[in-house]
DNA sequence: CAAATATATCTATAATTCTCGATATATAAA
DNA sequence: TTTATATATCGAGAATTATAGATATATTTG
């Protein structure tokens, strides 16, 4: 971790929608309906659901975790034409402690 | 910690200088010189130390530190015409377990 | 291959933040 | 009580970010 790695990550948690994603993020079986076709989160949650529970655009929210990937706070996985996301604890882990 | 004081400790990491700040005050003693009046850092730094090593106008470097204390990263304590800044361990901790 | 669906990127305007100089306030020193 | 010093606040223009609609790309399905 380093200082424009971290501001990046602080960057993101400066907005309530996208401090609200990686909560949400901890539990989704809690906090998104189940995947129709990936029976399971694994890999997370699908860009659709969480534009869906966040009620911003779908440009919007695509932005959001595109950022969100590129400074680590999540990984995305491509399974046929859904990208989905989960948390990276590595990265928060090295923010925190970076932090601290 | 609620999302909103989250995310207002966010917009505070957001920007290089101010996460420095962060990390300048883990090691008063390192990173500034000793002050002439109080002899000691339990208070931590004083404004001006810190905006001298900041290398920003002193109206900007108060206003970082007045929304820093703000959201409850740094405590504030005034000795005199001085005003000293530390971390606020238990804030940061707060925060970091809720992003954890 | 055409149509449908999911996601990403582009472009532009609105909103917010950055940063400073000027000024105000508080305290100390002369 | 005037002057000097440290910090805080105000006001404004510059810079950045927010957000959406339009469009592009990728993948699946018929």
């Amino acid at each position: 971790m380093n200082l424009k790695i971290a501001t990046e990550i602080g960057k993101c948690l400066s907005n309530q929608t996208r401090f609200q994603i990686m909560e949400w993020l901890k539990e989704p079986e809690k906090n998104f309906p189940p995947h129709e076709t990936l029976k399971h989160f694994n890999d997370g949650v699908c860009v659709t659901y969480i534009q869906e529970k966040a009620g911003l655009s779908q440009s919007t929210i695509s932005t959001y975790l595109t950022n969100m990937e590129k400074c680590g706070l999540l990984i995305s996985t491509r399974h046929g034409k859904w990208s989905y996301l989960k948390r990276n604890e590595e990265t928060i882990k090295q923010f925190t402690d970076f932090l601290k």
